[in-house]
DNA sequence: TAATTAATTTAGACATGTCTAAACTATAGT
DNA sequence: ACTATAGTTTAGACATGTCTAAATTAATTA
């Protein structure tokens, strides 16, 4: 059985996995959890001594394919939960995250299973990320980064790379949310900032904010 | 904030004082928690520099009002997250439980309101336990042991006071859930042990059990 | 009332997970 | 190749909550 804090280091190594190349660092891991580097080297040993991840001393760490399945299962039961509580108790997407944290670790194979016939086995959460099924695959995606695209092209927003609240609730404020439509009008050279048309009203976005943007083209 | 060592002893606290003259033993919590009664001291002290007990050593403990609304309030998590498990993840009622004891941690008194709004302000759980409203009101009930009917009476079963999944199982071997019409035909002078008829069978049971049954008189 | 017993508490140890401070590696720059 | 430094690990301490074993208190019985 894995504690709390064990599913949590797990679930920082994927996700700075799938950022790096597929390996994550002491430091990466402690600025994730918010915690120390000192913290994180033991941990690691402990999850190395479970099998949970390959580790060698200073040279990162990557997940083994038990860790790995962990971690997918708890991303799982993260996004199942998040769309519990969006669809169903009607929270907005920026309000879910806390509740979700503590919902992951909620330990009952069954009640996950019953959790995803119940939303009828949703594919993405309200952010927009994909939600794996019960053998830990993800759906496909063809997602790209808003700042990846070309001017005078329209495109449909499918999901979000942060789901810190106060930027989900600038997105709110300049009406991006999951679904919306937007057509790229210029993109200035000198910062790579954004003007952009949403619901017909000229919008200006930074680079930095625009790399958090995922679209699938029309 | 409070641990869920803190809540599961709160908890406790609260259940067994419901049972006996409104205090509870360090003996009988830790039979409850199944733990040592010495881990149960320690606790104890911690819980009274929070001002949750009233605690006088070597004289049992009783919940202060903090404590006892922090408890209730537990009761109520865990007995509205039950009726969503059944009510509409179609669990049994006697799988729920662990569940329930794992969901009644989380932290968030919007998720428990929304919750209870989305479940349609239930007033008793699936195993027929009154659950209170959010200002910690219990609703009424009239509600007795079935042990303490007369003979050649009729009644409604709407609460059990075990939920111990093998006895869970035992009445629903013998055909009793909540909402069950029962009629006493008989109760045996030497052993209080009660026959009776259960949608026109005729079915023994044990004194022990009776007393675990609530039922409302017809 | 004194002695036995049952219940409770304390003392000291351990496991988990965290921290600070100090020591150690790896690597980049010169 | 050598050294400065950034990144990482160890050592030792602490907090929480548990345990066993010993000491203490309360209650009962004679």
């Amino acid at each position: 059985m894995s504690t709390k804090a064990e599913e949590n280091y797990l679930k920082a190594i994927f996700k700075l996995s799938e950022k790096e190349q597929n390996s994550a660092s002491t430091n990466a891991i402690a600025e994730e959890l918010e915690t120390k580097a000192s913290s994180v080297s033991d941990m690691l040993k402990k999850l190395s001594e479970k099998n949970l991840i390959h580790y060698v001393k200073y040279q990162g760490v990557s997940l083994s394919k038990l860790g790995h399945s962990l971690a997918v299962h708890i991303v799982r039961k993260h996004r199942l939960w998040e769309v519990f509580l969006v669809n169903h108790l009607h929270f907005k997407w920026d309000e879910v995250h806390d509740m979700a944290e503590q919902l992951e670790h909620i330990k009952s194979s069954e009640l996950v299973n019953r959790l995803d016939a119940f939303l009828n086995f949703p594919i993405y959460d309200p952010h927009g990320d994909p939600i794996p099924n019960e053998n830990g695959v993800f759906p496909k995606s063809k997602a790209i980064p808003l700042n990846l695209l070309k001017m005078n092209t329209r495109s449909k927003v499918v999901a979000v790379e942060k789901d810190n609240p106060n930027f989900l609730n600038y997105l709110d404020k300049i009406h991006v949310s999951i679904g919306t439509i937007i057509e790229i009008i210029e993109i200035n050279d000198f910062d790579y900032s954004i003007d952009m048309n949403i619901d017909g009203k000229e919008t200006h976005i930074s680079s930095d904010v625009a790399k958090n943007i995922l679209i699938c083209e029309l």
